[in-house]
DNA sequence: TTAATTGCAAATCGTTTGCTGAAAG
DNA sequence: CTTTCAGCAAACGATTTGCAATTAA
């Protein structure tokens, strides 16, 4: 499989789209980071590289790494949408702690099958789906019982 | 099962908060809105009935009907949140077009088991849950394929 | 040369909050 | 009386956008 980079590189080719110092150095900076994290946190590594680039150049730059399909986004319902490095990743859905806001990745052939049985059986297009199971995390289960006894 | 808005007075009671007209209005406007709305949606209901009513003041009390259990609030990814009356509802996931924004409601019990087997086996203890199928629906799909021939 | 790109600051938009007067219990 | 509430406008915070200057091709 081609590296991301390259997908990126040919995506912004393909569009007639340019290549700049700023956007190798965000692509960099997206890349190197683990998990999720929203465009502040991407915001603060790029600019360890290159103080001079904005905020808003961070934002349109995320959009471009969506469309070209290394970037994927969701929302937890925190009002700030999380990114992740999606390219060459099998899909996963996501446990939440409620309390800690602590995020596992999970991923279950059953019910992606059933997913898109359901869809099917309404006619719909699946495009993609989101999964989000919100809970208390063993930690904080934990954390829970202790206050309790006090 | 004792109606909605009685679960909301005796909610209000058990936490020394005061029923007042408002309150009254914005309830019985929440129990009257079909589907799934925006809080400003529920606020022009709200207003035809009293035009006095201002949005802090929606917003202030959807929270309490979240609080009291009859109402549930999710977000699709809009920006905005959307609420429902579910009161006496069987949890339901939902479909969600991207085109049309379009949203169709299902209920899967295979599902709901796996989810929470998944969580037990992370230890997880699952507080609710969010399943997002978004994809093209029938109508959006016919749409596509006659502006293709055009 | 010329269309694409940047950084900045201002604008958005949904939602929240501080404040002051009014009303509930 | 003593909280709790309401309405208003201002504040907020994430994201977007207009603009004038800069740069990639």
């Amino acid at each position: 499989m081609k590296p991301a980079h390259e997908v990126f590189f040919e995506y912004l080719k393909d569009n007639g789209l340019n290549m700049t110092p700023q956007r190798l150095v965000i692509l960099q900076s997206f890349l190197d980071m683990e998990g999720h994290f929203t465009s502040d946190q991407l915001y603060r590594k790029v600019k360890k590289h290159d103080p001079a680039i904005g905020q808003a150049t961070i934002y349109r730059t995320l959009k471009l790494l969506l469309d070209s399909g290394i970037a994927d986004c969701f929302d937890i319902g925190d009002g700030v949408s999380l990114f992740e490095n999606s390219y060459g990743q099998d899909h996963h859905d996501h446990l939440i702690c409620v309390r800690c806001r602590k995020k596992i990745e999970i991923v279950d052939e059953a019910i992606e099958k059933r997913q898109e049985q359901i869809a099917e059986e309404k006619g719909f297009n699946i495009t993609n789906h989101r999964l989000l199971l919100y809970g208390i995390c063993p930690d904080c289960q934990a954390k829970a019982e202790k206050e309790e006894d006090e």
